[in-house]
RNA sequence: GGCCCUAUCGUCUAUCGGCUAGGACACAUCCUUCUCAAGGAUGGAAGCAGAGUUCGAUUCUCUGUAGGGUCACCA
């Protein structure tokens, strides 16, 4: 293998969904690697026994691969797997004195007041500077961080420790990882120097925040990947908003595939500050994929979202209305609601407003139910060809309105060529005389 | 509170010292249109404050202010 290739690293612990953050870190992580034709590896932290969780572990490695993001290692190794390598570590750092067990009292939780055996790393209370991608040189000084502890006891190593080890021995270059892992960054650089480890190159992302500036969380909406898909948006199009979100190329393109994002990604062109999660735009980039995808495209990826006898004429009406999958169902009993049972109405809604009374309605409604009579064919074609010369006569609100509103019993509907086609010639008619009897 | 990071329209952002500060989302108006949606056009909307460097600062430096992150025998 190349020495200079390009490793980062995808290692969430499995302590929940996949949430909208973690997913930007893996996507940028992916981003990177594929860049810079390197790899990308996706373990599990799972040394908290009590917070990790498999069936976590199933949605996160289910989430990616809906996003599309690829992962090179084999196997997804978990930390707790891997205990007899960060005892080894922890031998020798103690062997060397760079680490030392130390008897302490517990101080919170069922433990309390129990003693425990910690090992503590020997801090030289030095300067620690590093450069990190995006944010420029940051600089620490490590002695508030005093002789921290690095592992429960021999058998229990923490985070700090095992993060490190894994990094080294599974030769990762690059940390490309939320922001809030800057004030983690120099605990690791000295263990990385007490294993002898070479120092990683650091990118650390702004966070995602919620509307009101604070850190995103379930509770301010959907915030995790898997409620994103069960809301019904593309993985294309949310793949896209997150990549633009903190990112750009300096060009006005905001429509990627996930190549051209490959090929476009510049790591140091990322935003320095934290951005907020606007559903609006995320709305607006899924109706753009929506938009792209052909009738059948479209049937496929809606899937279960769709009512299992729906009208394959509905089809391009419910896709051109919709940002997201999700709102299928409100569209159909909304808009759409042609199809069900025609709702009971006010008479006057079928007033055209440029109308003082509903004497001429009643008249148009006579002509409309004449000419649609000795119709045969109801295709939307036909049917327009065959009112339009009525509607040009009569003026197109006077004529089109009452129709529409008298087929659909709604305000708001599609046009009312559409609707006879779809509800076809005995309906369209009893519709018609429906309104017709009423005035 | 200590430490660290950040700061351009409501939101996401462009600008590698020259700006009449550009684009996108959202919003408003208009056009198209029987209605809705889509589409087209137009519009309103921003450099946190103060000092310094400079012929010239949104861009560089400092201070202040604000926001965020982090301070575990969690990860």
């Amino acid at each position: 293998m190349n020495k200079n290739a390009v490793i980062t690293r995808f290692p969430p612990s499995p302590t929940g969904f996949l949430h909208i953050g973690r997913a930007r870190t893996a996507l940028f992580n992916y981003l990177y690697a594929k860049k810079n034709e390197g790899k990308m590896i996706f373990r599990f932290e799972d040394t908290d026994l009590v917070r990790s969780k498999k069936e976590f572990e199933k949605v996160m490695e289910e989430s990616l691969v809906w996003l599309g993001i690829s992962w090179d290692n084999k196997v997804i190794e978990r930390q707790t797997e891997r205990l007899e390598i960060y005892k080894k570590y922890l031998h020798k750092l103690i062997a060397e004195d760079k680490a030392y067990v130390s008897k302490e009292k517990i101080e919170e939780g069922e433990k309390a007041g129990q003693e425990n055996e910690v090992v503590r790393f020997r801090n030289a209370n030095a300067k620690i500077t590093f450069t990190d991608l995006i944010l420029g040189d940051i600089t620490f000084d490590t002695t508030e961080l005093g002789d921290f502890i690095i592992a429960r006891n021999i058998n229990e190593p923490l985070y700090h420790l095992t993060v490190v080890i894994d990094d080294y021995e599974m030769g990762v270059t690059h940390i490309i990882r939320g922001a809030d892992g800057i004030s983690n960054t120099p605990r690791q650089i000295l263990l990385q120097q007490g294993i002898g480890a070479q120092k990683p190159l650091y990118a650390h992302l702004p966070l995602i925040l919620a509307p009101d500036k604070s850190k995103l969380s379930g509770r301010k909406g959907a915030a995790s990947v898997t409620d994103l898909k069960k809301l019904g948006y593309l993985p294309e199009a949310l793949i896209n908003y997150l990549t633009l979100l903190g990112w750009n190329p300096g060009t006005e393109q905001e429509l990627f595939s996930i190549e051209e994002l490959i090929q476009t990604f510049d790591i140091s062109k990322v935003q320095k500050s934290g951005a907020i999660f606007n559903v609006e735009k995320l709305n607006w980039f899924n109706k753009q994929y929506i938009s792209k995808m052909s009738l059948d495209q479209f049937a496929k990826a809606a899937g279960d979202f769709l009512p299992q006898t729906i009208s394959p004429k509905l089809l391009p009406l419910i896709k051109e209305k919709i940002n997201y999958f999700g709102e299928i169902q409100p569209t159909l009993d909304g808009e759409l609601s042609f199809v069900q049972p025609l709702p009971s109405y006010q008479k006057e809604s079928l007033k055209w407003k440029q109308e003082s009374d509903l004497v001429n309605t009643k008249e148009y409604l006579k002509k409309i139910i004449e000419t649609l009579s000795t119709q045969t064919d109801f295709s939307k074609e036909s049917v327009k060809s065959a009112i339009w010369p009525l509607a040009e006569d009569k003026g197109k609100g006077n004529i089109l309105w009452p129709m529409r509103f008298a087929l659909s019993g709604k305000e708001k509907s599609p046009d009312p060529f559409i609707i006879s086609e779809i509800l076809g010639k005995e309906e369209t008619l009893r519709r018609l005389n429906f309104a017709y009897e009423l005035l």
